[in-house]
RNA sequence: GGCGGUAUCGCCAAGCGGACCAAGGCAGCGGAUUGCAAAUCCGCCAUCGCAGGUUCGAAUCCUGCUACCGCCUCCA
C-alpha cells in the first residue's frame, strides 16, 4: 500500500512518489523569531516531525528543511506596514539581531522539550541574502520581474499559473477589490521581490541599491540552496496558502521552469477552547507558561499530534490532561511487560500484534490519521492486558511498541533517576506494612506522592513511576 | 464582498454510501481485585448542528438554514 497525502495543490488525496525513489526532500516554514513561538506554531512543527518520523518509519531517507525567518517584512507591499523584527526590537529596547538570536534560542529549547527531531538544517534568511538576489536577477532575466522606482515587482500576470494553489485568481482578487493601489506596480497583484531602503536598520547590497528581500524569496532561495529545486514536500500553516506560498511557486517555477513541489501539505489552525487563540481572549499559549504552571511537555505534545492536521483541532487545557492519562496508560502497560511471567508463549499474542501493526501502518498511510492510528494501539493494550505473556511475548511487544514511538515520540519515558532516599523509604514502607503498621506505609505513600513518586502493590511486589 | 473549511457521547476525537442501531482516549457510574489505594479486567454511558431531499440503504451524497473557523495586509 501505497502512502497517501493530502495534496492542496490538487485539492486530492493522492499516492506519495517522491522525484528520486527511496528520498525525500521536505521544506517547512518555520518561525520568525520576534517572540516566543506559541502552541499553534508548534502544532505546525510536531506534524512536520510526525511526517519526517514516518516517512523514515516507512524507510525513507528524510532530508528535511526548517527555515528561520530573522528579517522582518513589511506587512504589505505598499511600504507602509510595520515590520515585526524592528516593533520586537523597539519593545524590548534591543537591536533586532538580538531579538532573532533570543527567540530562535528559545525555539530550539521548546523544540527540543516537545520531541521533535532536529531538521538537517535550520538556514537563516539573513545568511541567504545573496542568494535571493541572484534569483530575483535570473526573475528579471527572464522578463518575470522588473524594476521600478528602485525596488523589484514579480509580475503576476507573466505567471499564469498564478492562483492555482490558492483559488485566488487574479480576477477574483480584482473582484475583492481589497488591494492598495502601489503606483509602481504594473498590476495590483505583483508581489516585491526586493525594496531598496537605505534607511532600514537591516540592509544588504543589491544591485538596485541597499535594501532588503522580499517577504516570499527567502524560502525559495534557501530550499533551492539546501535541498533542490524540485521538493517533495513542502509545508506550512493554512495560512501560509495566500499569499506566501502562492508567490513561492510563481517565483521558483518562473526561476526555474521546473516544477516546485510535488506536494503542499497544510495545518490547520488550532482553537482554544473553541475560539480563535488570541492575547486579548487570553487563550494564548506558549510552551514555558504551560511547563510553569504543572503541565508536561509529553502531554501537550500529545495533545497536538492526536489530532489529524487537516482537522481544526481544539486545544484545552482538560485536553493535556487527558492526554498525560493517555500517555500513562500506554507507559503503564509498557512496564507492566517487564513482569511477564508466563512459561509458554502465547501465539494470540503475536497475531494481535500483526493486527495492530497493520491498522498502526494503514491509518498512518491515509494521510496520516494518528486518531485511527492510536485507537489500534489502546485497542491492543486492552486485548493484551487480557493475556498470559511470556517473556519472549513481552519483548516482542516491546519491539513493535518502540517502533510506534519512534514515530509518535511520547512513549519513552524521560531519564528517571531514583535516589537512594526514595528508595530507603519504599523499604520502610515495606517493613511497616509487615507489621501491620498501614498508617505509617500510608504516610509514606503519600509522602512520595507528594514528590510526584507514585507506588504501586502488586503480588509482584512493590513497582513505581513518576507521575 | 470573494474564496475555502468545520459541526459526531460531559470533554477530546475516528468515520469519506452497506461489515456502524458509530472506533479510541479522558471523565463518570456499577462490579471483580486490594489492608486501603494504584494499576488491570468485566459491564454501563451517542443515531451523528437543524430542516428537507436522493437511495433498497446516509453520520457519510444533494439543497436550504444556523453556528464557528481560515484566507483575501503580518500570523502555524
Amino acid at each position: 500500500m501505497p502512502i497517501r497525502f493530502y495534496n492542496t495543490l490538487t485539492k486530492a488525496k493522492q499516492d506519495f512518489v517522491p522525484v528520486l525513489p527511496g528520498q525525500v526532500c521536505m521544506y517547512h516554514c518555520g518561525p520568525t523569531v520576534y517572540s516566543f513561538a506559541h502552541i499553534g506554531n508548534f502544532r505546525a512543527y510536531i506534524f512536520a516531525d510526525l511526517l519526517r518520523r514516518y516517512l523514515e518509519y516507512r524507510g525513507f531517507q528524510v532530508h528535511q528543511v526548517m527555515n528561520i525567518t530573522d528579517v522582518g517584512h513589511l506587512t504589505d507591499d505598499s511600504d507602509e506596514g510595520e515590520d515585526k523584527m524592528l516593533v520586537a526590537a523597539g519593545r524590548e529596547g534591543k537591536d533586532p539581531w538580538e531579538i532573532a538570536r533570543f527567540y530562535s534560542q528559545a525555539f530550539f529549547v521548546d523544540i527540543e522539550k516537545l520531541r521533535i527531531r532536529k531538521a538537517m538544517v535550520y538556514p537563516r534568511a539573513t545568511e541567504h541574502v545573496p542568494q535571493m538576489v541572484r534569483l530575483v536577477e535570473r526573475l528579471i532575466d527572464r522578463g518575470l520581474a522588473y524594476v521600478s522606482n528602485r525596488c523589484v515587482y514579480f509580475d503576476v500576470t507573466r505567471f499564469p499559473a498564478y492562483g492555482r494553489l490558492s483559488g485566488n485568481t487574479l480576477e477574483s482578487l480584482q473582484a475583492g477589490a481589497r488591494i492598495e493601489v502601489n503606483p509602481d506596480k504594473r498590476n495590483p497583484c505583483d508581489f516585491t521581490l526586493w525594496v531598496t531602503d537605505d534607511h532600514h536598520i537591516m540592509k544588504w547590497e543589491s544591485p538596485w541599491g541597499m535594501g532588503y528581500p522580499g517577504w516570499h524569496i527567502e524560502c525559495s532561495a534557501m530550499s533551492m540552496t539546501h535541498l533542490s529545486e524540485t521538493l517533495d514536500i513542502h509545508t506550512g500553516g493554512e495560512d501560509n496558502i495566500f499569499p506566501h506560498h502562492e508567490c513561492e511557486i510563481a517565483q521558483s517555477e518562473g526561476a526555474t521552469g521546473k516544477p516546485f513541489v510535488g506536494c503542499w501539505m497544510h495545518t490547520r489552525h488550532l482553537l482554544v477552547d473553541g475560539r480563535k487563540m488570541s492575547k486579548s481572549l487570553g487563550n494564548f499559549h506558549i510552551l514555558r507558561d504551560l511547563l510553569e504552571r504543572g503541565y508536561e511537555a509529553d502531554a501537550v505534545r500529545y495533545s497536538l499530534l492526536s489530532t489529524n492536521y487537516r482537522q481544526p483541532l481544539n486545544f484545552t487545557l482538560e485536553g493535556v490532561q487527558a492526554s498525560k492519562q493517555a500517555v500513562s496508560r500506554l507507559r503503564d502497560f509498557l512496564r507492566r511487560l517487564e513482569e511477564a511471567s508466563a512459561t509458554r508463549d502465547n501465539p494470540e499474542a503475536a497475531a494481535l500484534l500483526a493486527r495492530t501493526v497493520a491498522g498502526f501502518e494503514a491509518a498512518m498511510d491515509d494521510d496520516l490519521n494518528v486518531s485511527s492510528a492510536l485507537a489500534a494501539l489502546f485497542e491492543f493494550v486492552r486485548d493484551a492486558n487480557r493475556l498470559s505473556l511470556s517473556r519472549e511475548d513481552a519483548a516482542l511487544i516491546r519491539a513493535a511498541f518502540g517502533r510506534f514511538d519512534q514515530v509518535l515520540g511520547v512513549l519513552e519515558c524521560r531519564p528517571a533517576i531514583l535516589d537512594e532516599e526514595i528508595e530507603r523509604l519504599i523499604q520502610e514502607r515495606q517493613a511497616a506494612r509487615q507489621a501491620k503498621n498501614f498508617a505509617r506505609a500510608d504516610a509514606i505513600r503519600k509522602d512520595l506522592k507528594d514528590r510526584g513518586i507514585f507506588l504501586e502493590d502488586t503480588p509482584q511486589g512493590v513497582r513505581w513511576k513518576r507521575g
